[in-house]
DNA sequence: TCATAATCGTTAGTGTACTAACGATTCGTG
DNA sequence: CACGAATCGTTAGTACACTAACGATTATGA
């Protein structure tokens, strides 16, 4: 993976005045850089058994447990139907447990286990060695998570 | 979809000192700018009959026509076991080609057909109403372009 | 109180996106 | 020239991510 993403337009002179050209288009950097940055977290998390999707799931359950799974949607943006399977996963594998509520029983209530909640003090780790490997500032890091987090307000603004 | 996402924050106080909090994880804006940005494309691409890893392939070969996968999978930072059934289904619709190319019978030379050309007119309408809907202004969006370019350069100075 | 509408999570179906393995072809080196 | 290494695209397997449909439960309004 040695060639930069400009070196199509390097070959297509007129590409900066194409509306159509590829590297104009902001969903196409978009893909390409979370699946990229996504992509440095696999082999993080692959020694926690978890992919890049379960880690968020943590992360939400960290953070409030026992949550719903459409809480879980909400939080993450994510449909029920992703989550059903994921949450079913990361339930094999000891981390958190789904129990039928009892305030309204079309709902679950996902809790962490002693196992899932130990599994935190791994997970700290994580972020630090990502902005390692990506050698960029904490400062550019922030600052491109702000304007994001406008893309998704913008995004959501729609519906 | 009429929950922000720093509706968690509101709730967990300490959420802003917290290393692994959901919001602070630029790898979570990204995963849902991307996946928002990309759902918003998709009514729009339904009447052409892509959906949007098929829209992005289109563009690639807009570009340039006939590529290789190879070429198309680094143009497009996605892998040849991604791109292999993409394209078949393209060639399925009638929009491309894939021929075995005769410089070297390992690859494909992947042609557009007349109708993928003509597809091209039906597209250049796409991002006009992407822009419209999204709200944001063309220079924000090439701003945060540029920021995502630097993250995709970055990333794979890590390879 | 009762019927209808809404909600919840699951399942089914489709299309990615990745890793691993493979057969066929090409390249590089001795 | 011969042989091992590298490359190409496909297939298989796994895990998402989405839409649609469904059965069970809850909420709403007359």
């Amino acid at each position: 993976m040695n060639t930069r993403i400009a070196s199509d337009a390097e070959r297509d002179v007129a590409a900066s005045d194409d509306l159509l050209a590829l590297e104009n288009q902001v969903c196409f950097a978009l893909a390409v850089a979370a699946r990229g940055v996504i992509g440095l977290y696999r082999p993080i998390l692959e020694p926690l058994g978890l992919t890049h999707p379960q880690y968020l799931v943590m992360l939400a359950l960290w953070q409030r447990s026992p949550r719903t799974v459409r809480d879980l949607g909400s939080a993450l943006q994510l449909e029920p139907a992703t989550l059903s399977p994921l949450l079913k996963r990361l339930e094999a594998q000891g981390y958190l447990t789904r129990e039928r509520s009892t305030r309204d029983e079309r709902a679950l209530d996902v809790s962490l286990t002693d196992a899932g909640r130990a599994l935190r003090a791994q997970a700290l780790e994580i972020p630090p060695q990502v902005v390692d490997r990506l050698g960029m500032s904490l400062d550019e890091l922030g600052s491109l998570r702000d304007r994001l987090t406008e893309v998704i307000a913008a995004v959501q603004h729609t519906a």
